[in-house]
DNA sequence: AATAGTGTGTAGTATATACTACACACATGC
DNA sequence: GCATGTGTGTAGTATATACTACACACTATT
């Protein structure tokens, strides 16, 4: 899923920019060229939360969602669950069935104030 | 802080209870006495989630807390926010300052079903 | 036809994670 | 006073994670 995500973005900016090769990306990344053709074909598991980010920024992709594919969950995020672990986990329960609308209108009523 | 807190919950059982001793414990969450030594005096990092999952029904502790004392994120919550990713990630960092009584109403409007 | 650039196959490595094995000293009960 | 149970110190191990090194074949460029 991710390595496939990964070279379908790669060869679309590739298209109007010859320096999306994998090796110059690999390069930009921190990363030998070897191991991301191996990222991108799956042959390898994902990389590292660290990698995954550059990836992100230098591919123009969520961070988040590569990070979500790869199974992880970003450390930042983490860190704020890990603060108030069973107020957070109460809240993911309870909304892991809720349409993304519902949960949407949520996220809004906080961020206009209401508290 | 993990280790410190498990041994004070240990030794807090072990008064009524003989069978909470290091040892016995241990062999009931399926570990060695001198793992659970160590990772109690935080000699050795926390130990894996199914071990701290154990540990925290052997010890009646709460298992998003003490998890959440080694850093980590339960598997079934992140895999609920690995679902949806973005939207999780936004809500978390949205509440990241929210006060706790203020994210439990929001809680309870869910629970409540207003969707 | 030589050079530079593309991706890939096979193999190996460093570090972290998650523990076990064995031996010891101290205390407690019978 | 001897067996049994308590926790601990030193050392070692298996597996997973996160990569690198080197060599190769193919394509495009000059």
């Amino acid at each position: 899923m991710l390595g496939e995500y990964l070279r379908e973005q790669r060869e679309r900016l590739k298209v109007n920019d010859k320096s999306y090769s994998l090796r110059q990306v690999a390069q930009r990344v921190g990363i030998k060229p070897t191991y991301l053709s191996k990222i991108e074909r799956e042959e390898l598991p994902p990389p590292s939360e660290a990698t995954i980010k550059k990836l992100s920024q230098e591919l123009d992709l969520d961070a988040d969602i590569l990070l979500a594919m790869a199974g992880k969950v970003s450390a930042d995020l983490r860190e704020i669950i890990c603060k108030r672990p069973q107020l957070f986990a109460e809240l993911i329960r309870q909304l892991k069935e809720v349409p993304d609308q519902a949960v949407l209108r949520v996220v809004r009523e906080v961020t206009d104030g209401n508290w």
